[in-house]
RNA sequence: GGUCCCUUCGUCUAUCGGUUAGGACGAGAGAUUUUCAUUCUCUAAAGAGGAGUUCGACUCUCCUAGGGACUACCA
C-alpha cells in the first residue's frame, strides 16, 4: 500500500456551485497528487437525484479551470476507470450490494420513513442498530423468504449494512493520528435504496474509490464521524489490504462569530464564498464569485493553501509550483480556521503588483469602457503600471484614482490639495514652467527631469505639487514627469492654461 | 442528548521538553517622499483553566471549560 501509486480524487455532489471550503478541499488534494506524480480523479457523486442542479457540474469544471488546478482524469477528463459519474454506475453497486447480502453483511429493511420518524419520537436516541433492528421491520425480522416475497411484489425497501458491536474500529488518520471509536455507536446504515435503485454515499465511495484505484482520501473533516463506518465497509468487501490512506482537513469557519463558513457569511460581510459568480437555476439568485469580483486565482490558491497549511518558513507568497514542492499533508492544522477574507484581499493585492501589467490592463480597460473611455491597450496598461502600487486590492479600485489620466481635471480652491499648494506664487511660477515646456523638445521622462530639475536646482522653485493642480486638480496620480510624459507635451500645457485660467 | 475532533497574539500560524514564544494580516506610531501611495523602522498583542509526568512543559498525560463536526432512504 505504501508503494501504490498516489492516485486522489475530488468528488463533487452536483447540487449547486463549488463552495470555497471544497475549493481548498481540492486544491490540497490536487498538491498531493502532483507532489507525488499522481493522479487526480473528478468524480461525480450524484446519487441523491432529488437535489440534482442542473449546471452544477459544468460550473465546477469551469472553476478548476479558471483555479488552475487540472485533472488527470474523470468526468469530461477521460480515462481508464469510468464512467465517473456515479449516476452511470448503477450495475457495478447492484453487484457490491449483492454481495454483501450474501455473505449476511447486509440486509434488506421495509421500515418506511414514516415509521423510522415515529420511532425516532417513541425512543430517545433511537439508532437503528444491533439493539433495535430486532424491533423494525426486515429481513432479519421477516426472514429471508418473506422479504424477498415482499420485493418481488414491489414493495420499496432499502439495505443496510450490518454493524457487529463491540468492536474498536481505528481510522488512520495521516492529520489525526490514531482515531478510534465503538462499532457500537455507528448505526446500521442505508447502502442502497430501491426507491431510486442508486446506493448512498457511503457503498458508492467506497466502490468507487477502490475500483479506481484511489490511494489517498484527503476530505474535510465533516466526513470524519463516518470514516470508521468506510473503514468497516473496506473490510466487509475483504478490500483492507489496499483501503486508502485517509485525511481529514480541519473546516474553514466564519470570519466573525461561530460555525462553519457559509454563504450567508459572504453576503453579510461582503466577500464571495463561490469562485464563480453562480446563477441559481430554481430561484434566480445571483452568488457572487471571486473571478467577477477581482480576483486573481493565482491569490486565491496562495490565500487557500495557507489556510490550514504553512510551509513552515516565513515564506507566504507560494507560486502554485512551490506549494506542489513544500505541501505536507501530515503538517496541516487539526483545527479550523477562521476565513480571514481580509487577508485574502491582501493576497490579491500582492499578486497585482507582481502581475505583468499586460495581463492585468483589459480588466481596467473594460472598466474605462464603462465609464465611456476607450483608451488603447498601451495606454491602460501604462496607467496601470504607474498606479497599481497605490492602496487597491482589486483593478476596479483604480479607477477613481485614474481617472484623471483620460479625463481633464476641473478645478477647485475648495479642494484641499488645491488651496494648499496654489498659493501666491503659484501661478507665475507655473507660468515659467509652462514656457519652459513649451520649448522642451524631449518631452520624455528623462528629458522633463533634466530641464525642470535644473530649472528648480536654480530658481529655488519646488514646482512639483502646484504643477500636480495643474495636470491632476487633487493631490493625487503618480510621478510628475510620468504624469506628464503620459499626457503628451499638448495636453501638458493644455491642463496648465486651464489651471492658469481657472486658479488665477 | 450521544459520538468523535479541536484549543498559541483580534485573525492565519511557527515552535516537534530548555526560545527574550517567531512571522504575516489587521491596528497604532514614526521616518522617507513630488500628492496619494510605496518603502523602512518601531509599538501593542498569545500558550483557556486545573492537576500531574519531568531537573525543566506551549510542547506529553488526565480532568474541566470552550469551540467544531457528525448523529437522513444528503453528500
Amino acid at each position: 500500500m505504501t508503494d501504490r501509486k498516489v492516485r486522489v480524487r475530488f468528488a463533487p455532489s452536483p447540487t449547486g456551485p463549488l463552495h470555497i471550503g471544497g475549493v481548498r478541499t481540492a486544491l490540497y488534494n490536487y498538491l498531493f497528487a502532483r507532489q507525488h506524480g499522481g493522479d487526480m480523479i473528478f468524480r461525480i457523486e450524484d446519487t441523491d437525484s432529488a437535489r440534482f442542479v442542473p449546471g452544477a457540474e459544468e460550473y465546477i469544471i469551469e472553476s478548476f479551470k479558471w483555479l488552475g488546478i487540472h485533472f488527470d482524469e474523470g468526468v469530461g477528463f477521460g480515462g481508464q476507470h469510468g464512467p465517473y459519474r456515479q449516476s452511470e454506475r448503477r450495475d457495478i453497486y447492484r453487484r457490491y450490494v449483492q454481495q454483501l447480502l450474501d455473505e449476511g453483511k447486509a440486509y434488506y429493511a421495509f421500515d418506511t420513513p414514516e415509521e423510522l420518524n415515529a420511532k425516532r419520537e417513541e425512543i430517545k436516541n433511537f439508532q437503528y442498530d444491533a439493539t433495535t433492528r430486532s424491533m423494525m421491520r426486515n429481513q432479519l425480522t421477516l426472514g429471508l423468504e418473506e422479504a424477498q416475497r415482499l420485493i418481488a411484489r414491489g414493495e420499496q425497501y432499502v439495505v443496510r449494512f450490518k454493524v457487529e458491536p463491540g468492536e474498536e474500529v481505528h481510522v488512520a488518520d495521516l492529520i489525526r493520528g490514531d482515531v478510534r471509536i465503538m462499532s457500537d455507536i455507528l448505526d446500521d446504515k442505508v447502502l442502497y435504496k430501491s426507491a431510486d435503485d442508486l446506493p448512498t454515499y457511503h457503498l458508492a465511495n467506497i466502490v468507487d474509490d477502490h475500483l479506481m484505484e484511489v490511494s489517498h482520501v484527503i476530505r474535510g473533516e465533516e466526513w470524519l464521524p463516518s470514516a470508521p463506518l468506510h473503514v468497516l465497509l473496506y473490510r466487509a468487501f475483504g478490500w483492507a489490504d489496499t483501503m486508502p490512506a485517509f485525511a481529514h482537513l480541519p473546516l474553514l469557519l466564519k470570519p466573525d462569530g461561530k460555525g462553519k463558513l457559509s454563504k450567508r457569511d459572504g453576503d453579510r460581510l461582503g466577500f464571495p464564498v463561490f469562485p464563480l459568480e453562480w446563477h441559481d437555476p430554481k430561484s434566480g439568485e445571483v452568488s457572487s464569485g471571486y473571478r467577477e469580483s477581482g480576483y486573481l486565482p493565482e491569490a486565491v490558491i496562495n490565500f487557500l493553501a495557507l489556510l490550514g497549511w504553512n510551509p513552515g518558513t516565513d515564506q507566504e507568497i507560494l507560486s502554485m509550483d512551490d506549494l506542489i514542492s513544500q505541501f505536507d499533508l501530515t503538517k496541516c492544522s487539526k483545527s479550523g480556521a477562521k476565513f480571514d477574507y481580509v487577508k485574502g484581499q491582501w493576497f490579491n493585492r500582492e499578486y497585482i503588483i507582481h502581475t505583468d501589467n499586460a495581463r492585468l490592463a483589459p480588466t481596467f480597460r473594460a472598466i474605462l469602457q464603462e465609464q465611456g473611455i476607450d483608451a488603447p491597450a498601451e495606454r491602460v496598461e501604462a496607467v496601470v503600471g504607474m498606479m497599481k502600487m497605490k492602496k487597491i486590492n482589486f483593478i476596479k479600485e483604480l479607477w477613481p484614482l485614474c481617472d484623471f489620466f483620460f479625463i481633464a481635471p476641473t478645478y477647485d480652491l475648495d479642494d484641499k490639495f488645491t488651496r494648499k499648494n496654489w498659493k501666491d506664487g503659484a501661478a507665475a511660477d507655473m507660468k515659467a514652467l509652462r514656457h519652459l515646456l513649451a520649448g522642451l523638445d524631449d518631452f520624455s521622462i528623462a528629458g522633463q527631469k533634466a530641464a525642470i530639475d535644473a530649472w528648480a536646482a536654480e530658481t529655488g522653485v519646488k514646482p512639483w505639487n502646484a504643477w500636480r493642480v495643474c495636470l491632476v486638480g487633487t493631490g493625487k496620480g503618480p510621478d510628475m514627469y510620468e504624469l506628464a510624459a503620459f499626457l503628451g507635451k499638448e495636453e501638458t500645457l493644455r491642463r496648465m492654461d486651464a489651471a492658469l485660467q481657472a486658479l488665477a
